[in-house]
DNA sequence: AAAAATATCAAACATCTGTTTGAAACATAC
DNA sequence: GTATGTTTCAAACAGATGTTTGATATTTTT
């Protein structure tokens, strides 16, 4: 059996999307398994509760993300400093992304919801699990960063690190929907490269400020 | 007896604080009654059903901050043009918070909360009712943005306020969390309004990219 | 091919949800 | 002070939720 079609793994692509979508609370297992084609109890055999099932979602998205990003962090580390611009320290940020929407050929506002959803958790456990486990990434990029900025001090980049989170967050997550008003004022369907290549200037100028 | 201790003020106080900490869905009639110390039934009462305490929690909110936000614009339609910096456009934008916060000694970050899911309710009837509300002040402000700025196309613009938004809101969102992260790494605590005079020249840069 | 382990399934379980009910308490008007 | 309208309250309701069960089917191992 193909290993994208077996039980577990359909509750996984059903699971993401309608969490995305929707939320955690307000998506059901019934719906899960109704999408997903399976069996209701084949939740609970597979992943043991819905908690789990939640926190599994993000340690495949998470985990795949994470493992690009950092051999592109890796590359930048190993090549001359001099060249470690602004932008392309977000590009190693985003580019991940674009890699995980071709290959699973899913929009990454799917992934950028899921994240928005996991940060406005902010008492529950999925926010402690995903900064446990995936925290380091993010501080691998403030550093690489202050090597870049020697000149600004350690709490501007911590700040201007989260106004550029938040940005991308918020707008990708939106991006679809946005995208479509735009397309509406505009008369232009932007593909979501372009978002990306409009938005990074607009983070970096605000980085260098 | 006084109007902030009506058993229906009582109870959106009490709803737009869980609300914000958990979310809509997690959050049951039976928490909210509880910590406003009222009978579960006086919810349906006072405001018919759970889908509209939801949406009067977000219009008592949003029509004080947007009447705070339209007397602002009102004075800086009327001044001279040429004093609109986008330093001021974004004051204008964040004062009205700080006002709310004061008055009612409630964080920044609670408001902030409540927008950001009210954005994230991409499907719901929520989103809807805001938008088709409070949507024409957003309008308002993009209008004054684009005569202080007639060298951005008017999708740029569109963009760049979205970017801008996405900042204000998940950092603002974020903040009593990223205060007390940043407290343990630099040993000092910062105010809100720090906070927010180092954001704004970061988006004001980003604006004028 | 028999045995053992793994996976699926329909049904039931206990709990929690928003909402409704009808009586009691309270306030207001005449 | 009685009558009328408004608000509170405990109790019950119907429906949905996550989870468990025990039987059945499927796959793997020997």
């Amino acid at each position: 059996m193909n290993k994208n079609d077996t039980t577990k793994s359909k509750i996984l692509d059903a699971a993401e999307q309608l969490f995305a979508e929707r939320g955690f609370a307000e998506t059901s297992l019934r719906t899960i398994t109704a999408r997903a084609k399976v069996n209701l109890a084949s939740v609970n055999y597979h992943f043991g509760s819905k908690k789990s099932l939640i926190q599994d979602v993000f340690d495949r998205f998470l985990s795949e993300y994470t493992s690009v990003l950092n051999a592109q962090l890796n590359s930048l580390e190993s090549s001359d400093n001099g060249s470690l611009t602004t932008e392309t320290l977000l590009r190693a940020l985003v580019s991940p992304l674009l890699a995980l929407e071709k290959q699973r050929e899913q929009s990454i506002s799917i992934f950028m919801r899921l994240l928005g959803r996991a940060y406005a958790e902010t008492q529950g456990h999925l926010r402690r699990h995903v900064t446990d486990k995936y925290g380091y990434v993010l501080v691998r990029f403030t550093l690489l960063f202050q090597s870049a900025y020697p000149s600004l001090t350690n709490d501007q980049i911590f700040w201007r690190l989260h106004y550029t989170l938040g940005s991308l967050i918020f707008t990708l997550a939106g991006s679809d929907a946005l995208r479509e008003i735009a397309e509406a004022d505009f008369d232009r369907k932007m593909a979501i490269e372009e978002v990306i290549d409009e938005m990074i200037p607009f983070l970096a100028a605000g980085m260098k400020a």
